[in-house]
DNA sequence: GCGGCCAGTTGACGGAAGTCAACGGGCTGC
DNA sequence: GCAGCCCGTTGACTTCCGTCAACTGGCCGC
């Protein structure tokens, strides 16, 4: 045991999987031992995203996959007029980069909320690991699977009727993915602006601040800026859905 | 060269993935020869739905994926109300079922809009057949991907503000689909109803009826109940977006 | 500290789309 | 053939949300 040794055992002790906080919410949960190792090794340096930086962009190359681990960042759509359309926040633990695996090409963007520390795993590397591991293939399939149906709630919150019940469900749901990440669910600290709100979910900028404005009226919410304070979960719940039977939705 | 035998192969080459005449549009894309035999071997007999049919239902154990062969079905979710979200609609050659690979449970429905004929890949076997066969175990990476990229599409689409753009948008993205399948891309025979594209893109029925008889006042559409003869595709394509520019929209 | 800028909020207004209602016309089953 | 049902369309009305505008307050750079 020569120091030398254990230092650099450290370094990459703390940049590996298997001691990453959020080990348990991304690629390995369900891998163990030799396994992980071998993904260890297949991770590349972590970078760091300032505020505003691109991650990757559309027509990038597809070189790897990247695993948030602090911070915060919004994945998009721009068509040729610059119209954007938000397709997700990510949060710490939650993997990005899928879009490119069908053409090799990244057909979306990915840009920092605010400063941001990302796990990067080289497609390459990866790719030979998988190969080599079944587990983690599987592994990476459920991954992908999880991105399918997080878009699916992505969806159902888009096609609400009342602005309303969006932003309840938007809240909502990131009140969740908090408190999966063992904070404090009732606590937001929004890393996305009003703006970004209002674009994922179909509304304007507007139509977010009254509505904040008027959840608070309500007391269901406490809204200082980017900060937000769940009062009443259960108000909060009841909002998600319109009392009134909606025509649109009903089974046929 | 006995006749019986003839019979079986033509049987077994009628049902197989190597003759079917949708091959280049779903999994074996980029696989040749040899593997293409193999996965051929993983293909359960086809099924036949009806209209109305369940192909899957929500909490049904992760069986298999499908390819429909012939027809449509819609995919959706449900909230314990009952209000409906359709998540996307499948035409011939496209895959579903990807929705359950994360936690072996489907946690959305699949539902037949006219009598369909599909393939069944029971996972099991496609999995044993992919971790032999690395250029499937790509492939269908890159299916999956295109499942993704096919969703944004959606979001896309209902994220546009003006419900004129959104139902513009659809048929045009239909359109595309038709013509890959080497159909007319001018004339849509929508198997779904009205109360589907309402319900698809966050509208109402009578929102989409009206914008069926503006789209056929200024001369874009010929509409027949199901039948849609796109008159004017240039004209469509430029409804699919706002001349105006969009506040919302625009890039910060 | 000060100025400017941008994010966010609020108000007034109008219009697009949702709601309610009535009706027509296929399709299905008897 | 006829009845009944459901799908789709159309009209009248209402309302929610988008638009435009003004204003405020943080934040950053100078």
């Amino acid at each position: 045991m020569e120091p030398a040794a254990t230092v650099l055992d450290l370094n990459q002790l703390r940049r590996s999987c298997s001691s990453c906080a959020l080990y348990e919410l991304c690629l390995p949960a369900g891998i163990g031992g030799d396994d992980l190792d071998r993904l260890d090794a297949t991770v590349k340096d972590k970078r760091t995203l300032e505020r505003g930086a691109m991650l990757y962009r559309e027509n990038d190359t597809f070189e790897a996959l990247y695993v948030v681990r602090s911070g915060a960042l919004k994945t998009f759509v721009q068509n040729e007029a610059g119209d954007m359309q938000i397709l997700a926040f990510h949060l710490p633990g939650e993997i990005l980069g899928f879009d490119a695996l069908a053409t090799n090409l990244h057909v979306s963007q990915a840009e920092a909320l605010e400063r941001s520390s990302i796990c990067e795993l080289p497609y390459a590397k990866l790719q030979q690991v998988t190969s080599e591991v079944p587990a983690l293939h599987r592994q990476l399939m459920r991954v992908i699977s999880r991105e399918v149906v997080e878009e699916h709630r992505h969806l159902v919150m888009m096609g609400k009727q009342q602005a309303q019940e969006q932003l309840a469900s938007f809240l909502h749901g990131l009140a969740d993915r908090y408190q999966r990440l063992h904070r404090d669910g009732t606590a937001l600290n929004l890393p996305m602006s009003r703006y970004d709100i209002a674009n994922y979910l179909g509304l304007v900028v507007e139509t977010v601040s009254r509505l904040f404005s008027r959840m608070e009226e309500m007391g269901v919410l406490e809204v200082n800026r980017k900060s937000v304070r769940i009062l009443r979960p259960d108000l909060l719940a009841a909002l998600c859905r319109t009392d009134t039977v909606s025509r649109r939705n009903d089974v046929g």
